[in-house]
DNA sequence: CTACATCCTCTAGCGACTAGAGGAGCAAGC
DNA sequence: GCTTGCTCCTCTAGTCGCTAGAGGATGTAG
């Protein structure tokens, strides 16, 4: 109703989250339900898309549902201490700093394969062996 | 019935996946069907292990299982043509870099947050703006 | 007033598992 | 031999974070 309101489709280009997941948001509660117009549309104002940006932005970076929803109540209570989000970002920087170690023994290895293609020689498979390598510790998929 | 045969919780324990996983591989065709024991029990080997261990760790990374079904060929075919070994593992090495490549900015722009959060007030968290700020570029998620 | 875009709700599907029901097999102690 | 208790079997259904589609209502431009 206020000139601040879009529709879903606007709020869908503006903030980068595509329409079906907004709803998906809103059915999961992570973004409250929208005000609606006379015939049952979706309203959305200024505040619903930084919300949106927000989340959009917390999924690039890999932080799951959950962990956004924390987030997203810490941001709306600015009097609290910021350790809780500081420890769910250094949680998910050494998730991800273990990864790019994984990927650059991987990416060396398939290097050294593909230069020794070069030289004629398929032999030895080393990409198999380092991927299979068992003295790599046991831990749970890193997520994304 | 080999002295190198396990049963799949032995083998789950050696290879660090999971029982109703190794039976889901099986299912999906990742794993070769098991051979049986008298009492309809999966048996596994040495090459089994291997190739479990080697699924695992391809999974950490982050590759897909369509993406290990293809690399696990490799290793099926070490008398194959040098071509198609070297066409398969460049292909995975161009992925690998762009995952690298990805990881690397995502892990920047972690570090940025969490270096300059020094746990104060949620207010003038670094975390929280750095998710808010809606200058950020749209990109599709990036993939693991 | 018609055409067409956009919206609504609802259900089902995806990948890659994970959990649980309900039952069979097996090894060890009594 | 028998019971206890673990592992195993198959099967179906649930998880997460969406995504796709059906079938229908609403809104807007010509």
């Amino acid at each position: 109703m206020l000139k601040s309101d879009f529709a879903i489709g606007e709020a869908a280009r503006q903030s980068g989250v595509k329409v079906p997941t907004i709803r998906y948001y809103e059915q999961i509660g992570l973004l409250p339900a929208a005000s609606r117009s006379e015939g049952n549309r979706r309203l959305y104002d200024r505040r619903d898309l930084d919300r949106l940006a927000f989340i959009r932005h917390a999924r690039e970076l890999g932080f799951e549902v959950e962990a956004i929803r924390t987030l997203l109540t810490l941001q709306d209570s600015p009097d609290q201490s910021c350790a809780a989000a500081d420890a769910i970002a250094k949680a998910r920087l050494i998730e991800v700093e273990k990864r790019i170690a994984s990927l650059n023994a991987l990416r060396d290895e398939l290097l050294r394969m593909v230069k020794q293609c070069e030289s004629g020689r398929i032999g030895d498979c080393r990409v198999i062996e380092t991927l299979a390598d068992t003295t790599h510790a046991h831990g749970r998929l890193a997520e994304a």
